[in-house]
DNA sequence: CCGCGATGTATCGGACCGATACATCGCACG
DNA sequence: CGTGCGATGTATCGGTCCGATACATCGCGG
């Protein structure tokens, strides 16, 4: 998962660990709370060693004749590679049942933009599908274990349908969406402000400004 | 986590790995998928090490003379101690901060039956400002980084902040529910079936049915 | 001038998962 | 009548990821 992520970003541009843990945290802050370095460093270090990504120590330009003297701490950029690329395209193309779970699923569809539809299609059926099972399995708790469970479990789990009920929804939205042939904006009711005016969305594939 | 989950389920009744697997995989459904063995068996292993229970062959009867011959498999049984009691106590006592992240707050909710009301509402309330802060957090990046992300990611993003803002709701009116010294009956509109007879919950505290 | 919060790299132990292996039981289907 | 398959049941192994911790630099306000 964070091999996926990281390779996805790194794509947009290269960037040094502290760097690529924010970026991480803005792209996933609805899924995860935030990478933990503990994952990250040793995960970019993994990366290097198969050859996916390239790291470079900066030093901005011709330091020879000072090398000691405030000695400009390291900072380490990441650089994907064209193996890596490939990498990326392959893990997309894979997508197992692993993509279906929370966190999958969740990384996955925050690189749609980096997805053919036709895998983005396939993503989503899968998520849906799962979801629905899950739905099954608490209303059949519901259902047929409610006496054996106290009110706050029941609680519990009528919140979860609630989630899965709305999941599923939001999902078939945007299946229909992308079936459609359009980008993904499905239409909130009255959420929170309601900031919504860039009403043209561009033909999903690639669209990521390459930092000049 | 897991720890948790076991000394509570184990005060309702001594229960074998398979079935205990089972019940924690039908008290928890809503949050987290089913727990696995590769998980549960050397946690049992350390809880019993560390005196919290106890582990038993099962051999039903007198089977003194006749040890081979469908030798009756494995099955260990697992039983609470008074300590293991005592251990629970105190982990809920102490309620931290990892106790406010989506899995630990689930598991803690399954067992609200057996925590007190002070604990309760503190941990409802931990909770609450948790999901705040990730609200905010997502409504940052949807209004000040908006431009820099793709429409899918977007999309996500808003996902999750609708999500975050229905449980907050759903906190607000259990916390109210509690302080109110009544037990969880959140009001729910009219999500599935709409099951809903059994309108007089007891007042919670111990209520579970010890099995003779 | 000093501390403190942001930036930045890095490791270690532990929790949990997914795959896998293996054994028994009952029953449905040929 | 047997045989195979799905449910029951115990167990391990490698790998991913987290939380705590350590340490160093930089710029700014008090």
């Amino acid at each position: 998962m964070l091999e996926f992520a990281i390779l996805g970003l790194l794509q947009e541009a290269p960037m040094h660990g502290y760097e690529l843990r924010k970026e991480l945290t803005a792209k996933l802050g609805a899924i995860r709370a935030a990478i933990s370095y503990g994952s990250l460093y040793p995960t970019l270090r993994r990366l290097q060693a198969a050859g996916w990504i390239t790291e470079a120590a900066e030093t901005p330009a011709t330091a020879e004749e000072v090398p000691a003297l405030t000695s400009r701490r390291g900072r380490v950029v990441y650089t994907i590679t064209a193996e890596g690329k490939e990498r990326f395209a392959q893990l997309i193309a894979q997508a197992g049942p692993e993509t279906y779970d929370d966190t999958g699923f969740g990384v996955h569809f925050a690189f749609f933009a980096r997805t053919d539809q036709a895998t983005r299609l396939r993503i989503l059926e899968g998520r849906r599908r799962k979801i629905e099972e899950r739905r099954e399995g608490l209303r059949d708790v519901l259902g047929r274990a409610a006496e054996r469970l106290d009110a706050y479990t029941l609680e519990l789990q009528r919140h979860g349908l609630d989630a899965c009920e709305r999941e599923v929804r939001w999902l078939e939205e945007l299946i229909a969406n992308e079936r459609s042939g359009r980008a993904p904006t499905v239409p909130h009711p009255g959420t929170a402000g309601g900031r919504r005016e860039d009403n043209s969305p561009p033909p999903p594939g690639e669209s990521r400004k390459e930092r000049p």
